[in-house]
DNA sequence: CGGGTCATTGAGTCAGCTCAAGGCTCGTGG
DNA sequence: CCACGAGCCTTGAGCTGACTCAATGACCCG
């Protein structure tokens, strides 16, 4: 618990509103002038720490907000008819959740912190509002949704696609792209979700995950200390993720 | 080519505006009032029908417009980084597609009709300022995108957690539900695709896709002639479609 | 030090894959 | 009118990657 309040995304929580946030050129208020990120920093809601296994918001519960994750890194579930879980992303700082309560008015997924970890709130009503004035703010949030099918539609091709080597492959790409657009080393990461949660994700059980995960440091790929990675052959790694015989 | 082009779903044809084209209560105008309607009417183009294997806009096309299906059936195909293909979605009239363009303002998918079809083409430059006047419509396309984001995270569950029968199955009660809801028999309709299109699109190969449709037809759960499907026992294709046990 | 959680490793099984052969349907051309 | 070729689908036989089951290891926390 002491070593999840010191991670090191945690120093950009004194971060008051938007305009100041080391995030803002990725979040939502990119291609936003000055005095639009403050009317939009105006109704952002910014709330205490959430810890580890704690949920911003669960399926069935009422729409009212969409998230931006400020700290920390957040898992989202989808529940199956046949009472399973599927993890359906992981979120990491500048990242958006909660856009899947729109169609219905309520959330479809639980969303669940892996991590200490802190978001920005942000009630939907009031950013529809603001939308309809600020022509960037609504692109804006167009964009983000159809990125977040883009995403999905990567995820289907990996399930649909590849085997397990590609899949881990690919998610350890991700993962480190995703780090180096914040600032961060594209090479050296720590994995804030469990083996079962990447087998979950990547349609694997745990001990697929381990194999491969194993495989990929007995040849020198990563170097793996539980869940810290180190990409030592990023080449390999893309070439492996990438390459299309399945052998 | 005389069969597509009698192919039941033409007879809306002739309709030339949103306000009495019979599809106006399941596709983009839900929730508008008449004026809103009208409103939206004069930015949607409506193109001649496109021929089976025509394409409504293909990857790497610069974004420009959404389209309503109106009649027929189009599948959307993703390209992998190692050039193979991933279909991620059928799309039946009433449903939209081309919002897969909208983040990086270039098509991701190719759109392919799998039959003769017809689209209304909506100009997106022209969406988004109707939608910054008219409220509803704003809700109502950030509605679609999210039902569109709920149906990519379930077809991810499907591929990651369900196996060859329960894929098939779920496949057959979508497209049953998707023409039920359109006035349709739920019971009783035409695959507009290909068994090499549903095995793409579920992950599975052609051989497994022709003998799981197989099995349906000889355990009397369905009544299969080519593409023609009839229901035989609702009850049973959900229960195996919804069974939580793989065997 | 004991109990719980998470991860690793091994051995055997099986669902869905690959490879291969053959059938059905439709359009074309002799 | 039929023969033929091209697509698409079906069916069989055998293989294999990932699963299941099982045991053990590593670490944390009380």
């Amino acid at each position: 618990m002491a070593i999840q309040a010191n991670s090191p995304q945690c120093h950009s929580m004194p971060q008051t509103n938007c305009s100041t946030c080391r995030l803002n050129t990725l979040c939502l208020p990119i291609s936003l002038e000055l005095q639009d990120i403050n009317k939009l920093d105006e109704i952002v809601q910014r709330g205490r720490p959430i810890q580890k296994g704690d949920r911003v918001y669960h399926a069935g519960e009422k729409f009212r907000s969409v998230y931006a994750v400020r700290s920390g890194a957040i898992k989202t579930i989808a529940n199956t008819q046949d009472g399973q879980e599927q993890i359906t992303g992981f979120y990491l700082p500048s990242e958006i959740i909660g856009m899947d309560g729109l169609a219905t008015n309520a959330h479809s997924n639980t969303a669940v912190a892996l991590e200490t970890s802190a978001v920005c709130e942000i009630p939907f009503s009031r950013l529809e509002e603001l939308s309809a004035q600020l022509p960037n703010l609504q692109r804006r949030f167009f964009q983000l949704m159809s990125k977040e099918i883009a995403n999905d539609q990567q995820l289907i091709t990996l399930l649909s696609k590849n085997n397990a080597d590609q899949r881990i492959a690919s998610l350890l790409l991700s993962i480190s792209a995703r780090n180096h657009n914040r600032g961060l080393a594209a090479e050296e990461f720590y994995l804030p979700m469990s083996r079962s949660d990447i087998g979950n994700y990547l349609g694997l059980t745990i001990e697929t995950v381990s194999r491969v995960m194993g495989r990929l440091h007995k040849t020198g790929i990563i170097e793996l200390d539980k869940k810290h990675v180190k990409i030592l052959d990023m080449a390999a790694l893309r070439s492996l993720a990438f390459s299309s015989d399945k052998h």
